[in-house]
DNA sequence: ATTGATATTGACATTCATTATCATTTAGAA
DNA sequence: TTCTAAATGATAATGAATGTCAATATCAAT
């Protein structure tokens, strides 16, 4: 994805943000990264390569990648903020099991609809949205109506 | 509200759980409470009648109304749980404004079904959800226009 | 009403994710 | 190279939420 290189270093042009190293360790590594994973464990993953790097710096460049639409960020779980690589091209939604934590994703064109639909119908203009269905997957479903 | 008043004696009886002054004290100004507030808000409506009443008993009963179904927990804001007085009969989601915080519900029978179709699709057991919608509302979506 | 086992309470401490602070360093335009 | 504003990271601070625990209250059984 040279796109999206090219699309954070436009953000940070554009708003006057230098590009630095620790800022591109920070995407690369995102970039790199599987599909959802907390701030915690991206600094975590980073100091393998780059010890001198900062938690906060982690922080501010994950609001960054948010801000120019490379990442987004989710509550999957009760007490932590996870963040996932975003592009207009592959939006999706999430269920969560209650049991395991296991995450799937979906994407139903009639959802995404509807809200826009619903939305104005309140005067709203809609930018965004989260949905997220927390029930049983199919493993722990089965597990539970075996006992 | 008696009926939601017999559901959460019911509960505490069922669960061999006690019904104590407090737990009743709360339950009331949480009943009488306005759509939406966090622990902290009904703790502090609650002081000015009840002086000796915790903090952490406020949080505990609010979880056991959750588990009875008489309380929904919300990721309105990004650093806070808020609660809200919840029935099978109104259920609803949620949209906010970026701009204001204003806070406005909806209900869309449509997207119910729909979640409900794309869980079970996933093979997943769908229990409970969450929607939220980001986005201006009309007032700060005029303002913004205007200038 | 008394008792006694057990749940509950609240003050306080603690946890833990996230954010602020701030002296030092660095990017990048001139 | 120089200069200025932005960036960094170590550390402290914040703040919501939860754990601890001795004292207390509930309630079923007597």
């Amino acid at each position: 994805m040279e796109n999206a290189a090219r699309i954070f270093e436009g953000h940070l042009k554009l708003r006057g943000l230098k590009s630095t190293r620790q800022r591109q360790a920070i995407f690369n590594a995102f970039i790199e990264s599987s599909v959802h994973l907390s701030a915690e464990e991206l600094y975590r993953k980073l100091r393998k390569k780059n010890p001198g790097i900062g938690l906060s710096t982690v922080y501010r460049t994950l609001k960054l990648l948010c801000d120019c639409g490379l990442a987004r960020a989710l509550q999957l779980d009760d007490n932590m903020v996870t963040f996932e690589k975003e592009s207009k091209r592959d939006h999706h939604d999430h269920m969560v099991c209650r049991e395991c934590g296991r995450i799937e994703e979906f994407y139903s064109k009639a959802i995404e609809d509807l809200q826009e639909r619903v939305a104005k119908k309140h005067g709203f203009i809609p930018e965004d949205h989260r949905m997220k269905i927390i029930g049983l997957c199919k493993e722990c479903a089965r597990r539970k109506a075996e006992k």
